[in-house]
DNA sequence: TCCGTATATTACCCATGGGTAATAAATAGT
DNA sequence: ACTATTTATTACCCATGGGTAATATACGGA
């Protein structure tokens, strides 16, 4: 019946949405031989959810379609999740864990404020160039149960705080100019989120060079000393490298294992 | 029957949504004496549809609720309006020209290219603290038409040429350091953006404050010459004064008068 | 005072899409 | 093989909300 199409799009500085990932594959065959790890399953399901959500928006997104892509029907879905807004939650709730890991990892090395802020920087612009970091930025939370809205809340005052702390402890150790963290976590922050709304895969720019150009430029105004890697000429306008990009820190991979904590709901 | 109540909210860094503003005066005495000004009307519905999609978000927001604030009912809307869309349009069109007007001012007003940048930083900012302004960067452009997104597509390049030029242009007049003035926009209107995200008027900095605030913050990066007003102490966190705040620049009043050009479609 | 126009109202239509009930197919265990 | 369990399917319900048709009310002008 309905037989919706994707729609175009673009970048843009002052907004833009749409993210086309190529789309990830489904652990469905065609109506045939199934029954794989049901994790596995429940998996691929926030992965295609979260990519259509992204590419049409959580509102125009159908559950219809999302089974769809996965070669299942709307009912199939009901076995892994309570409902829309529960899918939508968990897809944020994966972003969240990512987050989680990229502030473990700067709080567990060591170095100034100023290290710690770049090393967070890196790895937060990083995560805005893929599908689960752009579902922090760019989900609204009030689709979701006032419960999960709470826990997003929480959580979003702990990533914040990171920010913070790390400008205030470079502020304390003579590695940051003064300023008031909270605005200038609110300005850091503000130009990092902006990435999940116009980066796009197949840009000039690697998600990884996006990060390293922001991680740096992010900093310089409130760094005592400036730091530049080359020299300080108009930094190459883009790094069309492209490299490997393969497995830049524990991601995707780890997750299919151990869903670990949260109000992880088994059903039935 | 459906009785809808406002959401609670709360700001953060890296989200969050919900503005609301005191909700905007109706021209419309609860069904007796009418007829005023068309235009005034249209431009009442105007402002409390804005208020209503930032509050609620435009898919949860409904027409009767916007008609039901205006003490009409739905219907009569269809008057001014060929459907929500449109309105959801027309609302972003005058948050553009509100851009317009400050990106004209900046270009009118001599001075530096670092000069100009931040002007319109300023002016910008100020913009996003506002319900029109913030219409710009949290209304989704796949909720228009594809002629309406053709041109909010287009706007949106306008104001990024604009960041641009003036970036490069002060790199041509040495008061901005070389670098690569596309990802300099990005993480400048980023921050910019962002502030449409959290900023609630009743927060402990007024739209004015933050927006100086920002204007030094994010060009004290890209800058050859430092300038920070008030020496290098940590700048009052907060500017509690909230003095006048009456008439920052034109704006609300002239908007009444003269719709101006763009397709501003008259109905029958 | 009567009419025409603009602008409301009430009462409805209906497409959409989230969610559910009943049932069928596949697998694992014994 | 037979059965229990899981995991699909088909077929349906129904609340929501954008949009429309028919009609009523108010106002301006002659």
């Amino acid at each position: 019946m309905g037989n919706i199409r994707t729609i175009p799009s673009q970048c843009g500085t002052v907004s833009d949405m749409d993210a086309r990932s190529p789309s990830p594959p489904s652990p469905w065959l065609p109506f045939a031989s199934r029954r794989r790890a049901r994790d596995e399953k429940r998996e691929a399901v926030l992965r295609m959810a979260v990519a259509l959500f992204l590419e049409q928006g959580y509102h125009r997104a159908t559950l219809n379609e999302v089974a769809r892509r996965l070669n299942i029907t709307k009912p199939a879905l009901y076995n892994y999740f309570r409902g829309k807004d529960e899918i939508l939650f968990e897809c944020w709730a994966i972003g969240n864990e990512l987050v989680d890991d990229c502030i473990a990892e700067t709080s567990s090395g060591g170095g100034s404020g100023l290290d710690k802020l770049r090393k967070l920087l890196l790895l937060y612009a990083e995560l805005m160039t893929e599908d689960y970091g752009k579902s922090l930025v760019r989900f609204d939370i009030r689709d979701l149960s006032e419960d999960n809205r709470k826990i997003v809340r929480t959580a979003k005052r702990r990533i914040d705080r990171a920010f913070r702390d790390y400008i205030a402890q470079g502020i304390a150790d003579g590695t940051i100019k003064p300023c008031d963290p909270k605005l200038a976590a609110f300005a850091i922050a503000g130009s990092l989120n902006w990435i999940g709304h116009w980066f796009q895969p197949d840009g000039a720019m690697t998600g990884k060079a996006v990060a390293e150009e922001f991680a740096i430029r992010l900093t310089e105004g409130i760094a005592t000393t400036s730091k530049r890697k080359k020299a300080d000429k108009p930094p190459g306008t883009s790094k069309p490298s492209r490299e490997d990009r393969g497995e830049h820190h524990a991601r995707t991979a780890p997750r299919a294992a151990g869903q670990s904590k949260r109000t992880r709901h088994r059903l039935r």
